[in-house]
DNA sequence: CGAATGATATTGTCCGACAATCAGACAGGC
DNA sequence: GCCTGTCTGATTGTCGGACAATATCATTCG
């Protein structure tokens, strides 16, 4: 019959509306926020409070410190810290890497075709730079992965669409211990690896969005061989050791 | 030259060993988590400390609490938390209505043939009551906004796949109140939305995948022109109102 | 057996304190 | 002029203790 009326503690007020004023950027981006003590005033609030309501800005990424500073400056989450919790997310969910895979392949194909519609010269300069990494990185496994990862993340950044680089990220995380070991087990991985990745890089260039798509998806597609040839089940949990499953 | 060596405070290296421990599964959801004082004679710190290091859990989604109750236990996010830190992150990069259609431009069309291939019956049903809502809601402009977003979440579901239904919270977040809008202004988008909603379940019933997807893709594509119908800018920032853009 | 009751434990908040250290000013030496 | 060493003040990280409100749980009562 009635509703239970809310009721929030003040360290969740406080950082609702610390919350809200850097949402509506009434804190900017840079700004330093005011010490503890000047914020318990204003608030009217013990310090103890209000270092918990920043303790929830700084986990969601909305605070961050300067390199061995002191002070919170406001900030927006970077791609890190979204990835970092939608990855932790994922792990829980049990998520497994053919999900992760199958998400890959539904979004991969329509961000090359974004990239190849709107790159422009400095990111296309940076997509091929990570792709002559990639082919000159014989032997180093986690400089391999680096780039191949990579890759698709300036793909992303080539479409200029923030969306798609923040959907990226964890994704990528999730995916690179499997990848290590496809790498590592499979002989041929490096080579198609290099060729999609010249090819998508070609179909960018010539601002090709069909091909780049089409590319893009047998680049992933080549991924899910890769793990049945490395012998990964594709039923791993992610987050597990993508290691044995020699069956 | 030289890293600089690496310092946490205490909070953090309280917060990092129980996140750690949920994430290894030692501690498993749904279990209550010791009490504060507990916490703080273990790691010998003080209660304070520890309570800044629950904050940042909280907020993480890893530490949740029972309706009304006053113990902390160990959860997983759910996808509004996700959901929410995803959205707030994409407004603060200042993406636009267009980023956000067009990722879910990318992205839908695998999710439906995921739906196809794999919906069960339950699922299924679940698909159907939604698109049936929506064509009763005549007049209910919030209903109807709800059960568009929830089509495509009830497809998410239908697929199976817990990173769909993950990533799709955020975008549809993103998208209602532009959508909002759209009902209101353009006088065929509900017929055109109902029309688009049958023919995907009927191929997700048939699992008709190739169907499915392209029914979709076109679903998606007229959002876009209910934009430009209902005089949306599609450069409007997520997060600001997308109301005027009259030109 | 279920509902009221009372004792206990736990959280939310406050206060005050102190060490570590960051930021800036300031002076001295090459 | 630039680097180094020193000083001072401000700020954070951490601590201990305290207390009111209330959730939790075992007990008693109907």
């Amino acid at each position: 019959m009635f509703e239970p009326l809310g009721y929030a503690p003040a360290y969740l007020r406080v950082s609702e509306e610390i919350r809200g004023r850097i949402l509506r950027r009434e804190l900017t981006e840079g700004e330093a926020l005011p010490t503890e003590t000047e914020l318990a005033r204003q608030f009217e609030v013990n310090r103890s409070t209000v270092r918990e309501a920043l303790r929830k800005l700084e986990s969601a990424g909305l605070l961050g410190r300067r390199r061995g500073g002191k002070r919170l400056y406001v900030t927006r989450p970077t791609r890190e810290a979204v990835g970092g919790g939608l990855s932790q997310a994922l792990a829980l969910h049990r998520a497994r890497v053919v999900d992760v895979w199958e998400a890959l392949q539904a979004v991969q194909p329509g961000i090359a075709a974004a990239a190849a519609l709107r790159r422009d010269e400095a990111a296309l300069d940076r997509l091929e730079a990570v792709a002559q990494r990639f082919a000159a990185s014989q032997g180093d496994r986690a400089q391999a992965v680096a780039d191949v990862a990579g890759f698709f993340d300036a793909l992303g950044e080539a479409s200029g669409n923030p969306v798609f680089v923040l959907l990226n990220e964890p994704l990528l995380r999730l995916l690179k211990p499997s990848l290590a070991i496809i790498i590592d087990r499979v002989p041929q991985a490096r080579s198609r690896i290099e060729a999609a990745q010249a090819q998508v890089v070609a179909a960018v260039r010539a601002r090709d969005a069909a091909t780049a798509s089409d590319w893009m998806a047998r680049h992933v597609r080549d991924f899910r061989r890769g793990y049945e040839v490395a012998g990964i089940a594709l039923s791993t949990g992610v987050g597990e050791s993508p290691d044995a499953a020699v069956s």
